[in-house]
DNA sequence: ATCCTACGATGGACAGAGTCCAAGTCAAGA
DNA sequence: TCTTGACTTGGACTCTGTCCATCGTAGGAT
């Protein structure tokens, strides 16, 4: 958690208190949050911290490669502080709960060179989708 | 496409010219529209269609499993009329294209019961990034 | 062919998620 | 301590999608 603050400020990141309460946010639960839901916990920290200010951060983290953003659902992004192991998402079709996974292998090497169609394929996601346990 | 108007038929669908506007523009352009896209494309023949009406019967399109909806950069959802294709989708990271893909395999084997939490998993939706010919 | 009626269409208001921007604030180097 | 440009603020705005009261009509019944 404080590598996280390490790197960022090995990179030049101004270290601002908003900046810095977003991050612990982030890395402290190893959850899916979405925007809004970092937002509150960060209010909880640091009670004038601005909707826009967490969306900025957010952007920031993800152009990093700090935080991985996902939108399983068509709603609201949510935003994955693991993300420096490679892993996917097993999300829940009825309560939408998402779990990182581990599939074997490499999923990339599935696609073959005729059905890439010229692109310079660099990574693929994948979305797992079920009931959860709760739900089934 | 006139293949997708007598399923409809079939299970009870009242035709209306709506609907059928809107099942015709998505079977003649094997393309990723959006809702809006969607509804310009409708309002050309039949200037009246409410947007409302273009959400209302893509979302029953989906419900029947006619077309699939995919959220691949949350934004808008875009819809896919080959359903009846077991395919993946290849979308350039720059400028946003989708293309259908066949990987080889069943993503799903790919996923070990250990790695399931007791979840039920009933499908695998992959998505491949990279940049297109034209954005390499 | 006409009538009935329940199902579908309409369109405007509303809601959720995210972006933009002008003005104010402050982290960190000089 | 001063300076400055990067960062934050908050409110307006955009985009995507949903809701709902009212109106219209497809298709079965007569």
């Amino acid at each position: 958690m404080s590598d996280l603050l390490e790197r960022l400020r090995a990179r030049g990141w101004r270290m601002t208190s908003q900046r810095r309460v977003v991050a612990e946010v982030l890395a402290g639960e190893h959850v899916h949050l979405t925007a809004d839901e970092v937002h509150a916990r960060a209010v909880a920290r640091l009670p004038e911290i601005a909707r826009a200010t967490v969306y900025n951060t957010l952007g920031e983290l993800v152009a990093l490669g700090e935080v991985v953003e996902l939108s399983t659902d068509g709603r609201a992004k949510r935003y994955d502080p693991n993300a420096h192991h490679a892993h996917q998402h097993l999300v829940c079709s009825n309560c939408g709960i998402i779990r990182d996974v581990h599939p074997t292998g490499d999923p990339l090497t599935v696609l073959p060179p005729e059905e890439r169609f010229g692109f310079t394929v660099s990574k693929a996601d994948v979305t797992y989708r079920g009931l959860c346990p709760a739900c089934a």
